[in-house]
DNA sequence: CTGAAAGCGCTTACAG
DNA sequence: CTGAAAGCGCTTACAG
């Protein structure tokens, strides 16, 4: 039994297959009666209307794809779910693909959407960099970043405000008294590593403290290089004696190396981390962090291109503000010294 | 400037529409040198192949359904990424769509899914029950479930081996001299508690230990109701020396529940879970689990569908097994008793 | 090897 | 209020 069309509908129900269509449609141009009988009878035999032959003509697929790096990824998980709320209240599906942070998937992935004709298309954590700039301009389709990582300020983007987050973060520790403060960041020349080194700086520099470029380590965001990076803080003639690091992953393996070397958090060291994933508040002992509202932020993304799609042209630029989450892995620094 | 056509194409090539169609599909029917320039032309243009005219007329569209019951679930999203994967080296994509274990949304996406008509649906931890098994078989798509939660069981299916698994974790606190065991369970009825309560049951039955029916108590399957579980559990007579909880979630509570009560683990209690989250490595102390392939079940997943679409019908049930993870979070119980 | 024609399942002016 | 007709962008027998 195959699936019924408007066809066998308006056959059923002896009418056009034209006025099926109106009736399903709720137009006022039909008879209410008739609408009646036609909507009985779509619902009687299952009948579902076919997405593809009506965007075909009215040029509307009710789609928005979603590119993002790595969907097992936490930090994009939750992007992911904001955008599918918002997207899912305004009628429109997500299609979602993975890039891998691979150039060439994302390219494909992007095409991908072209051919399915999303109307409008969301990226997060774009990190493709020069290459894909210029095709995104090119798409005909309406496109919002999250979190974007190009140097370059996309048209319509929304993100959150490293700089000043991470200039808080710092100057919670300073405040704890620390003097000595490293920075674990990312050394893939990440637009947000950059911002967050510089809200450190800055937190120095306001407090006249001084910069200290052996506190900087790089990794790769990911725990295994935050206790690799730690251990080599841990081995300096003059230790830190907190420790700030670009995300939670990274605080995670720094936390890890701390206990492994048989000192205590925040005892002989804090750690602070940013991102507060679910797992922050679930460490031991849990992580000071800066809360980055991602779903709000995927709301806020769709909701930018949900005006972008009903054409409003005006630039979309969202800085949102990360909230300091003080737990237990930062306090004063031990008295032992002047 | 609007979108090139295959008639674009034709004009600019001086062929018919139906020759470019053919030269763009690699057929060997067209003159090598005559696909050669329409292939140039397209590329020039930056044509996009409509899919969903094509999929009009092929009556398949190379798209999968997914149905999550939520997106931000740790759990899911490493599934979801394996399904991704496989799907996209046989050129399908994937549709995601959050159920958040809703049944009106679970029944709105299956239709969204049936209105795009996407070629095959994958059901990650269907929770929906009985309402949704006849809608499922009603369906003209195949369809595999993974880590079903009915009771009754569907034809093409991925699950981990529960009651296997959870025996072997139950045994292995038995071996360690446990003779008190707890089980922290899921109070939803979902299939999966009842064959890890088996499990369990079963290799307490076979060591000849007593069951305890107050060594059982039974959460939602997050971290707070692990914590008040755990609590409750301290709080008996003759509190148990290990506890072996439904799922990571709830051992992260567990966890937490006994440092505050003073305690330690795996000093004074052994704590162990199931799934092997990602955070179970980074819990302190790192958590004794059950592993479950998910990145690979989800490929499995994948790939029974795609020989479904391709028309078996052979019945597809598999039963993965898990792998028992030895972590610090258990060890001998305390030799203050006889 | 190529083209003309029909058709996939809808929507929407246009006429009545 | 309703129907006949054209068309969205493709694919694919059918003829040549």
């Amino acid at each position: 039994m195959k699936r019924p069309t408007i066809r066998d509908i308006a056959q059923a129900a002896q009418v056009s297959h034209a006025t099926v269509s109106r009736a399903l449609r709720n137009s006022s141009l039909v008879k209410s009666e008739t609408t009646e009988i036609i909507r009985r009878i779509a619902e009687e035999s299952g009948y579902r209307p076919s997405a593809a032959a009506r965007s075909l003509v009215t040029r509307k697929t009710n789609l928005i794809g979603v590119v993002v790096t790595n969907i097992a990824d936490p930090f994009v998980a939750e992007i992911v779910s904001g955008i599918e709320e918002m997207a899912d209240e305004h009628a429109y599906s997500v299609y979602l693909a993975n890039s891998n942070a691979d150039s060439d998937r994302e390219l494909r992935v992007v095409r991908g959407f072209e051919e399915r004709s999303v109307d409008g298309i969301i990226v997060t954590s774009s990190r493709v960099g020069a290459v894909y700039v210029p095709l995104l301009s090119q798409m005909r389709v309406p496109i919002v970043l999250v979190n974007n990582q190009h140097p370059a300020e996309f048209t319509h983007s929304v993100m959150i405000a490293n700089f000043q987050a991470s200039r808080e973060i710092t100057r919670h520790l300073i405040q704890l008294g620390h003097k000595r403060i490293a920075y674990i960041g990312d050394k893939s020349g990440y637009q947000s590593d950059t911002d967050r080194f510089g809200g450190y700086r800055s937190a120095l520099d306001e407090s006249d403290l001084p910069f200290t470029p052996e506190y900087v380590v790089h990794g790769d965001s990911k725990p295994e290089s935050g206790r690799i990076a730690t251990e080599h803080l841990l081995r300096l003639a003059q230790p830190p004696t907190a420790i700030f690091c670009y995300n939670d992953m990274t605080a995670l393996g720094a936390l890890k190396a701390i206990r492994t070397g048989g000192l205590c958090v925040p005892g002989d060291l804090s750690v602070a981390g940013f991102d507060d994933l679910f797992l922050a508040q679930y460490t031991e002992p849990p992580l000071t962090t800066i809360r980055q509202p991602r779903h709000e932020m995927g709301r806020l993304a769709m909701e930018t291109l949900l005006k972008l799609m009903n054409g409003s042209t005006s630039e979309q630029n969202f800085q949102v503000p990360g909230e300091l989450i003080i737990r237990q892995s930062t306090a004063p620094p031990k008295a032992t010294e002047p």
